[in-house]
DNA sequence: GTTACGACCTGCGAGC
DNA sequence: TGCTCGCAGGTCGTAA
């Protein structure tokens, strides 16, 4: 699934391909792609032709193309989208929902989604807390750990300070961005913490090495291109990632802990799943 | 204001 | 072989 690695794998892609062209042709190919875009199909189409990509930037889970009329073309690849370069003369994907042609005649972008869980608007762009412009949609989005705004301070102080589980909180975009279930079960597993401990019951100490951990293994997973557990996930020109051979815990299930031996389990977590080591990561007291 | 949870969606695999 | 059902999970809206 997208967390911030496969992301900005694939904006790094995005941004060589795309950055610089000029839009020609804007085709919707299943309006809920757009959904986000409340004007519609039709004025989504007349605001992205003949608008040149600028650059292509991310937080978190969020990357967006900005466009030469101060506005940006959000994306988010929910939890099988994709976005791909395309020879002009290639057969749609099965799932195509939007593909746009530039006015150079190279390269279509294709954003392929088979849940629809993802998406496309075109946004007007504010001030961030450092002064840099991004996607209104994006405000409330908390900065990632390879931003270099990013604050640990603010973090630790911030995950303290809440009265939930620990994972619920690092899962939680307006805490901290790019975290989902694969990254946050690794970096609970890398940091000995139970997925469960409250988050009030966690030292300054814990909380800094769970985010030391939550940014060393997405940077770890950046440099292999990704987690791919199948074509869900890819990058722009088609190719998986290699991370998967590297984690401990997600999706270990009845496997020996690569620590301590112990055999990994799967739990039931808010809906999804949760792997962790039942020795290395300790049920959290429970007075 | 904060937290928890269901809905959204499609393909795949297991079980019958 | 073909059908049904559960599961995968990021974000948002709503309820508590």
């Amino acid at each position: 699934m997208p967390e911030l690695p496969e992301v900005e794998v694939v904006r790094r892609g995005i941004d060589k391909w795309v950055s610089g062209r000029t839009i020609e042709t804007t085709k919707v190919l299943h309006s809920r792609a757009v959904r986000n875009h409340i004007a519609g199909s039709k004025d989504f189409i007349k605001r992205l032709n003949g608008r040149t990509v600028t650059s292509v930037n991310r937080r978190g889970k969020f990357m967006w193309l900005s466009l030469d009329d101060d506005h940006a073309l959000v994306t988010h690849l929910g939890m099988s989208g994709q976005v791909l370069v395309q020879p002009l003369d290639a057969d749609p994907e099965k799932h195509l929902r939007v593909r746009c042609t530039f006015t150079d005649n190279g390269r279509a972008m294709h954003f392929v989604d088979q849940r629809t869980f993802g998406g496309m608007a075109i946004e007007e762009m504010v001030d961030d807390v450092a002064g840099r412009l991004i996607p209104e949609s994006v405000q409330h989005i908390a900065l990632d750990p390879l931003d270099e705004y990013f604050d640990p301070e603010t973090f630790i102080s911030g995950i303290r300070k809440k009265n939930t589980q620990v994972k619920r909180a690092i899962l939680d975009q307006t805490l901290i961005s790019g975290i989902g279930n694969i990254y946050a079960d690794e970096a609970l597993w890398r940091s000995k913490i139970h997925w469960a401990t409250p988050t009030q019951r966690l030292t300054r100490t814990q909380a800094a090495t769970l985010l030391k951990h939550a940014t060393e293994v997405m940077t770890q997973a950046l440099s292999q291109g990704g987690t791919s557990f199948d074509a869900l996930y890819v990058n722009v020109n088609g190719e998986s990632g290699y991370f998967s051979q590297e984690l401990n815990a997600y999706g270990r299930e009845d496997e020996p802990c690569d620590r301590c031996g112990s055999i990994i389990v799967r739990e039931a977590f808010a809906n999804r799943s949760s792997f962790r080591c039942p020795r290395c990561q300790r049920k959290p007291r429970t007075n």
